[in-house]
DNA sequence: ATACAACTTAAAGTTAACTTTAATTCAAGC
DNA sequence: GCTTGAATTAAAGTTAACTTTAAGTTGTAT
């Protein structure tokens, strides 16, 4: 099974120029253009384009991606150097997420106290009070 | 009390140039070189920056959050607008929390098998399969 | 009086991750 | 054979959020 450029960017929602781009940098290998002058993928890349989008999801950089890929390729010599790179980042990751949840906490507050207020518009009643949140 | 620039700065662990930069786009306002050509900041700069720091957790873009600030002068007009804001980037920021926890997940996953990859060599027992993880 | 550190400014530079542009190539349908 | 449309390329442009630079100013300590 092959893909084109268009398919592959249907599937993953991403433009093709963003593939394109991919390759460019190396994050996507071995695209090669046989039956035309136009590039063929296969499953090969479709998993390797997951693997991109669990890691983005992940907040990693595209250049530790990148690194992940090549380090990879010999397993056996770079498992400690993957699983550092795995262990920083999965700390990277968990500490975006405590943000995210204090930042939405502090949204979810003002939510409500901007809830109060139009309520208090419409009823002409005066304005809740911000501490009293 | 007042504050030094320097002193914000180790508040809240923003280099000096990054208040400058804030107070350049608009995001903090009435900053007052009163007893010297320095800048001088009060509480009221201090609250602010706490918002922008909560607001900036939550990933609302600098250029929203100081539109946030100008329609809060006018809570009474522009309770809905904030109120519409604050509900659209709270699902994002929800999505986020989504996306970061796929991709935790998916790090784990990764965690767990170069442990056992790293296990196996150290044992030179054959490597784990990904699938069995 | 002078050196020095801490501030000031405007303007240019940086980074990541794309996106856009412009000029070209190919294959397919009429 | 000609048009059309989808791909191709390299290179330049974009965006957000800073950061750096270079040149100048001020208050304080010697």
């Amino acid at each position: 099974m092959t893909y084109s450029i268009t398919e592959l960017s249907k599937m993953f929602h991403l433009p093709a120029s963003t593939i394109r781009y991919y390759e460019k940098i190396g994050l996507l290998e071995h695209v090669e253009h046989v039956t035309s002058y136009r590039r063929v993928y296969d499953e090969s890349h479709v998993d390797r384009l997951n693997a991109i989008e669990c890691f983005k999801k992940a907040r990693l950089p595209l250049d530790e991606i990148k690194a992940f890929f090549s380090y990879e390729k010999d397993m056996v010599a770079n498992s400690e150097k993957i699983l550092d790179m795995m262990k920083t980042q999965e700390e990277k990751t968990l500490e975006t997420m405590k943000d995210l949840e204090t930042g939405l906490t502090h949204l979810q507050k003002k939510i409500r106290y901007y809830s109060l207020v139009n309520e208090a518009i419409k009823n002409d009643s005066p304005l809740p009070n911000w501490n009293d949140i």
